[in-house]
DNA sequence: ACAAGCGGGACTACCCGTTGTT
DNA sequence: AACAACGGGTAGTCCCGCTTGT
């Protein structure tokens, strides 16, 4: 095999990806993606057939990647525990975890910023994160199926609602992270939806869970 | 008196700021908007002095309608009761009723669309964002410490993050409507919120509130 | 009426058109007809939606231009003389006038020009160089039809074949002209074919035309 | 023994060639001969210097080609009679045999294809194209010469005229046979040159000559 | 107030050719 | 002999905003 361009690729999606994050996907242009590696046309050509085809890679990848973290902390959850509430608010327990190391305040989610340009997106890319989310729902979903069958909620509850609430939390917070340059707010808004979940599913309350 | 340009400038920025929600501000063009109001760039650069003059315009009106709603959605709930806390639950109950009304998955925020591309804005935008959610911040906020004087919460509050809250579910929600086409996100995950208002509160969940 | 800018089009148009004969259509950039022209990228496309939009502009002209010219011939061949035969061969003889007049050896028929590079165009600039054809073999058809009627030919003909040739050595004579340089070619294969049909339609040929 | 790359290069000069024929010289991109070839890069460019030197070698090898049609075809009329007439005749006659074996009706002459592009080549090539015409004059006019010698024409004939109309009405046939799509065109245009010869030198025309 | 022509620059896409590698 | 990666430049397209005119 010839020179390997696997590098290379990686190089220019990963420049991409936090260009995109912070002007959008119409707002980053080709050559702010070459100029931050180092590249030029040539290569980026070889490797995209068009912007469009890099868009399409990237979120993929970061499709990909998010259904790769929540198979990690859902294996890292069960392995802690074999109960079916906490397997769920464990798994919550360790996203806000990750997100306390976050420190950059314009983190944020391809999926809400493709959302945002949607119409600059072919039907592909939509099913992408259209199953990208569904996928969380999924999971989640399962986790609380498994729970309520353990111990009942002190309530009624459309589990797929709550589960997407997971991912409502995520984004929204991610928005007004940004907005307040605050990169503790999804810790902190995790930590809501934690405390939610355990008055849903009747757990007493830690005093630290909303305070 | 000559022809009243006021109709045409708002024209121009209700087309501009239909096609930013589904294209982002870099991905939507002057002759975009122009096409679909039917006038020519000498209309367009009477009104608007740029492109970002466009946007700047755009995002301040967006404020300013936002600060419009959540003054007449808190008078509302003053005149419906005077127990604090049941003011806070019906101003989030009558966004649940606004966004019941809602039938465009597409429908988002101005705040999260700009958020999503900041890089492409200045500071004085920043800032227009910033307080327009600090704004529901302080009202809200003043609305869970009047509730919480009256009747304290069960467990002990961070009122700043527990009102932002309320703005992460309507951001969240917007971002998961819009990648399942789903108009009926925003109204269901705010009744979440409400329903966990409730518990924080110690008020006796209705049945309703989360299924 | 704002600035008018027919005159621009047109500039360039012609300026285009040189190129293309000389250079093929692909082989003819938009810079270098601006360079032609002294304008700029954005008067270019405030023209023409895209390079194919010009030449489709160009052959159209060029058709409409070529109609007009078979107009004119035939006018002028039908007030010269009334004898249908005579009409048919003034029509060629005029036509040899108009050769003589020209010295431009990369002189040529945007027809042929687009015709070998036909992949590059769609069916509606195909359909135009048809036509284009098309009419010639119908005009000087109906004149030799007319001719027959008067003086049956010698031998049977196939009118439609027989109006083609003319077309066949002008764009021949084109090729063969621009290949040896040399700007006598066309006037001297009309005369030929003029020498033909008068052979053909069985009157004495004059000791001009073949020599 | 090595591999042998003479296929190889063969391979690119045939698909150059069909591609040429159709979008020209410049519309033709090594990329799209690599594609047809399912070759790459290194390959073609291991063969050939430049893009125009594959347009050197592919018109220098029809030029080749050409000539050795013109030799095959006198060659066969020679051994098919002495008559000098008839073997110009016959000449053409072949030639109208060829013709209606084509079945394609993109089919075309590259010397035509590049006398329409022809400021994109070098003086080396433009000499190909004109050497390769002037050899059918030479050779044709010389049958002609013969057979003036044997009979004088009718009319007083300038040899190079007639002999330089063969080809005329080849490539005026390629041009009207592709706007047409019509693949008879050029076996039913030469026929009537035939007929013009037949008249020229006083044969008694063929019924089927001209109809 | 609005219309159209136009300038100038930026961006995507492509294209030719080179280099390293097998 | 052929392959894939890459360089460097250019072509076509678009886009913002200015100018001229009504």
């Amino acid at each position: 095999m010839p020179r390997d361009g696997t590098e290379t690729r990686a190089q220019i999606m990963d420049t991409a990806q936090q260009l995109i994050l912070q002007h959008g996907f119409a707002g980053t242009t080709v050559d702010a993606v070459l100029e931050g590696t180092g590249l030029t046309k040539g290569a980026f050509f070889h490797h995209f057939r068009s912007k469009n085809d890099l868009g399409h890679a990237i979120i993929q990848r970061f499709a990909e990647r998010d259904q790769e973290l929540l198979r990690t902390l859902t294996e890292r959850a069960e392995r802690l525990t074999s109960d079916p509430l906490q397997r769920l608010l464990i798994t919550v327990g360790l996203m806000e975890e990750m997100a306390e190391q976050l420190t950059d305040p314009n983190h944020g989610c391809l999926f809400a910023s493709y959302a945002y340009e949607s119409q600059l997106f072919d039907d592909d890319i939509h099913g992408i994160i259209r199953d990208g989310f569904h996928l969380w729902r999924q999971k989640i979903g399962d986790m609380m199926r498994a729970a309520s069958a353990h111990r009942p909620p002190r309530v009624p509850v459309d589990v797929d609602e709550l589960a997407d609430m997971l991912n409502v939390v995520v984004e929204g917070a991610y928005v007004l992270g940004k907005s307040f340059g605050d990169s503790t707010m999804l810790a902190r808004q995790l930590r809501h939806y934690r405390a939610y979940l355990e008055m849903v599913f009747a757990v007493e309350p830690r005093a630290s869970a909303a305070g």
